[in-house]
DNA sequence: CTTCCATATTACAGCGCTGTAAATTCACAA
DNA sequence: TTGTGAATTTACAGCGCTGTAATATGGAAG
């Protein structure tokens, strides 16, 4: 069992090959006897089609991939969920791809050494520069996702970080906040993500007539809760003074909200501070988190839509599309209700 | 162009399509000089293998399927990261697949409606029975994951879950707690991981000397940290009164964690906590979460030897393999140091 | 300068399926 | 009864690759 084969079941119902797939794909022009004879026998011999042979005979295999640093991220384990499922809506299938956030593996991913597997790829990179995602040679129909400058040849689906880090910040300055401090960038090769996030932040202090402190960009080694814990604790070692801090991401927020904490600084009396993602823990952290909720199941319908023209045959240029995000007040920076910003 | 087939690059090369296979094979009976030749071919013409096509000729794919109910649930992407990994030591790579916690999703699982797509899955089963599952027609190769019963015909990997809640449960008791509530299973058709929690948990206590208090069990509608708020928060409303909390999981004590707070109670002062999973977060909340770690790596490179086995033909009986675990005592029930059960 | 053997290379079939085009069947009208 | 077109069903080739078995090559031995 297990080793059923499309010529079995014909044989079984005494029909073609042909007539067996056509059962199986429920095509139209099949008569209702022959179709419940076939079915029978699919049923006695416990048929599974093989998507191989299927694949290999049209061409396609119903699987997407969807390519990102690490799943065990909470924003990336999140929006796989979520793109999973719109995936499955419309019968695909996802593989998710890891790449480690390191160039070798984002290398893997556009160059596809392997073909033919996946129909198309999501591909969200971390550290790849744009010129070189546009030379490799592109088999396979590719989406691009997050802030990194995409290449003009390249789809691409993002949000408009530089305004939700305005928000963000702006946020925090209706609070009265004067001394805010932008946490979680890297401290060495800042990503692209990072450099907008921290110009959106730099443009909103300026907007108010405030001058950026320098002082006040506190990198994190890496993306994580402990480095942001390390970041935010030694800069309290060194005398810091802040009253708000704007951060790259939830993770680092969670950090800052830990570090502070251990000082016995009160969130959001002493300091407020705002994530970025809106992962699921952001309820139930304490205090809860203000964050930049991206509309992420608009952006994995649009960066859906987009690869499906691509697997379709459309070959134009690029296509660049920017989706919405809200800024959702919480206790770790209250005041303000939700404010939708496109 | 991403349309070089074998024999493009044969002609190219002025060989045979199996030649430059075996070049790609690192076949070892090939001269230099032709493998350079064809190598330079591969190179001009861009060639990548088509992995169907192998797949087709070879009967294996060199991918697996991790399923299980829910990506974005943290433990879950933190172990398809960690099996991720060893999979990719081994040359396989992963296909991520959810089932949503359905019984729906866990039979298109087993019942790998498309065959050949996989070599082997690794599953953990929410609500499907292990009769079952022990029905189901299996073509590839399976193992199972978790507390589930497993029928005697797979193989299995789990941890000792009644020892693991002993373990917790004895901590408190350690701690000098003696009112100690158990949080987070399902509310109605518990779980067989939530039984064998329970067991655990209502022997310590019995061995302790305490007569198990019926009104110390908390059960929350669905697994989520939000549902863990809402099942404290009620039992604190009516005006139950305890002093330590084994949960069900490490969101499920989040959850607790944070309608503790509310209240104004402190942890572990008022109320010690106990998580389970040792999901990353838990050392980021305030304070951070005394858990229950399981040895996930150990977990994934038991299962993956075991599909491996079978991949490569084992047919025998189902084995069944107990991995270790260790409680890590933390802020939120501090005290002993970190014990090591098997 | 043969002969022989080990090593390098090739021809060919076939993995399981579907698209195309051709063949068959059927119902109904002439 | 026969013709006609529409509705069903079938034959066949081929998707890209690899295993097997057979063939070619080249150097050492005779």
């Amino acid at each position: 069992m297990g080793k059923v084969r499309l010529q079995d079941v014909a044989s079984r119902a005494g029909v073609s090959m042909k007539t067996v797939s056509n059962v199986v794909h429920d095509y139209p022009h099949v008569s209702e006897a022959m179709r419940h004879r076939v079915q029978r026998a699919i049923d006695e011999l416990g048929y599974r089609p093989n998507v191989l042979g299927r694949r290999l005979a049209t061409g396609r295999t119903g699987l997407l991939a969807l390519a990102f640093a690490d799943v065990s991220l909470p924003y990336f384990s999140e929006l796989a969920r979520i793109v999973s499922a719109a995936a499955a809506r419309r019968g695909y299938r996802l593989l998710l791809e890891q790449t480690d956030g390191t160039l070798e593996g984002e290398r893997a991913v556009v160059s596809s050494s392997e073909a033919g597997l996946v129909d198309g790829v999501i591909f969200q990179p971390s550290v790849m520069s744009s010129t070189e995602i546009a030379q490799h040679r592109n088999d396979v129909p590719l989406v691009l996702l997050g802030e990194g400058p995409a290449p003009v040849t390249v789809d691409h689906v993002m949000i408009d970080n530089a305004a939700a880090a305005a928000a963000a910040t702006t946020h925090l300055l209706n609070l009265g906040r004067r001394r805010i401090g932008f946490l979680g960038h890297e401290e060495q090769r800042t990503s692209a993500t990072s450099k907008q996030r921290l110009r959106g932040y730099q443009h909103a202090l300026e907007e108010a007539g405030l001058t950026p402190d320098l002082d006040l960009l506190l990198p994190s080694k890496a993306v994580t809760s402990a480095d942001a814990v390390v970041a935010v604790s030694s800069a309290l070692d060194r005398g810091l003074h802040f009253d708000g801090l704007v951060c790259r991401d939830d993770l680092a927020a969670i950090g800052a909200l830990r570090a502070l904490q251990e000082r016995g600084l009160g969130v959001p009396d002493d300091v407020a501070v705002t994530g970025w993602d809106n992962i699921s823990m952001t309820s139930f952290t304490h205090p809860t988190l203000t964050t930049i909720a991206p509309d992420t199941l608009s952006l994995a319908e649009t960066a859906l839509d987009l690869l499906e023209e691509r697997i379709n045959g459309h070959d134009g240029m690029g296509r660049h599309r920017i989706v919405d995000f809200t800024l959702l007040a919480r206790e770790s920076a209250p005041g303000l209700p939700a404010v939708l910003v496109s």
